[in-house]
DNA sequence: ATTTGTGCAAACAGTTTGCACCAAG
DNA sequence: CTTGGTGCAAACTGTTTGCACAAAT
């Protein structure tokens, strides 16, 4: 009872309202290969650089997920990426969303997160490695680093015989607002 | 393509077998419930006083599922354990299994958790923390700890002003077998 | 008889896939 | 024309839930 999941769409879209009625409005603009939306200037011109480089076709959906993620700086989800990216460019599948995101991740541009037992969340890979503060309240991610971690894991690994490629630290608790919210609460209770 | 979801079961069962057909053989046995089954002596009764000093009743079931995660040092995942009670007490169903994972993590008897982005795997909690070494080729688990971590963590929380509650550590990497594996590989493609 | 737990099947939610169509070389 | 990418809907998979029945008090 009182399983709690938080899921970021309420529904699922009833699948059974347009059935391929009118395959037609696809493009509204003209070439749509050299529109710059209304993003900073240079920036897409990177982000595409990059795409490129990391043998990722460059394409307007594929590009306008990488941006979502390395502009809004938070860990989002597939499907608010997707509402992101549709409050603007109507007509962008789901499946695309999450095919863009697996390439990404393939190709070591984004990292996937699953904090706590929730469903998945994305970030565009920093340049060095963090790890996670999650606010078990509240959701919220801070990110923090500690070089010494490394050391550690590397002790830990060798004498295990393990061959590092990566880690993950999580730690869980309780953000200075949730902790204010508790003691109200409990203010009142007494 | 390649798509990885190693898959406790390779297929849903097609649900469409048996409907109610005869909901008769249901206890084969006696009254049932002073049956110790076929374990050593004395861990039932422990594990039993285990639930219920923890506030949940011990049922059979349930009673299976604790126990098969203590005896199996390892990490199930619900499938798994739903398999390996089913080959002695066929008739329990895996949403039985769900439920009492749940309560049993509830009450801090069991952890959860969630390697790679695979399933959940759970583990009968133990006496004092560990972290996990996960290998990335065969999804074997080893446990390890590290004291100094706990430090860390509490300086990296109090810089946030967060209160903590729990740390999850996961270093990837690939074991000592899959390494020879793959030097076996290699030198094959020479 | 009341309460609690269970098995089963159906529902859910996040993710993946099949397919017809679109877009670029 | 060929190749690859996309939108859509349907399939899949791990997990949860509704309900009728069973077990224990």
């Amino acid at each position: 009872m009182t399983s709690g999941r938080r899921s970021p769409s309420q529904k699922t879209i009833s699948t059974k309202n347009g059935k391929r009625e009118t395959p037609s409005l696809k493009r509204p603009g003209p070439s749509a290969r050299e529109r710059k939306e209304d993003s900073p200037s240079g920036t897409t011109q990177r982000l595409t650089e990059d795409l490129r480089s990391s043998g990722i076709h460059p394409t307007q959906q594929r590009l306008r997920v990488f941006q979502t993620l390395t502009e809004s700086k938070g860990h989002l989800s597939a499907e608010e990426i997707h509402g992101l990216i549709r409050s603007q460019t109507p007509r962008i599948g789901l499946a695309t969303i999450y095919r863009t995101l697996h390439a990404l991740k393939e190709k070591g541009l984004v990292e996937e997160h699953r904090f706590n037992d929730e469903f998945s969340r994305y970030e565009a890979k920093p340049a060095k490695h963090h790890d996670h503060l999650i606010c078990i309240e509240c959701g919220k991610v801070v990110e923090f680093d500690q070089p010494v971690i490394e050391q550690l894991q590397v002790a830990a690994a060798r004498e295990n015989h393990f061959t590092i490629v990566s880690h993950r630290l999580e730690i869980y608790g309780i953000c200075e607002s949730c902790q204010r919210l508790r003691k109200e609460h409990d203010a009142l209770l007494l």
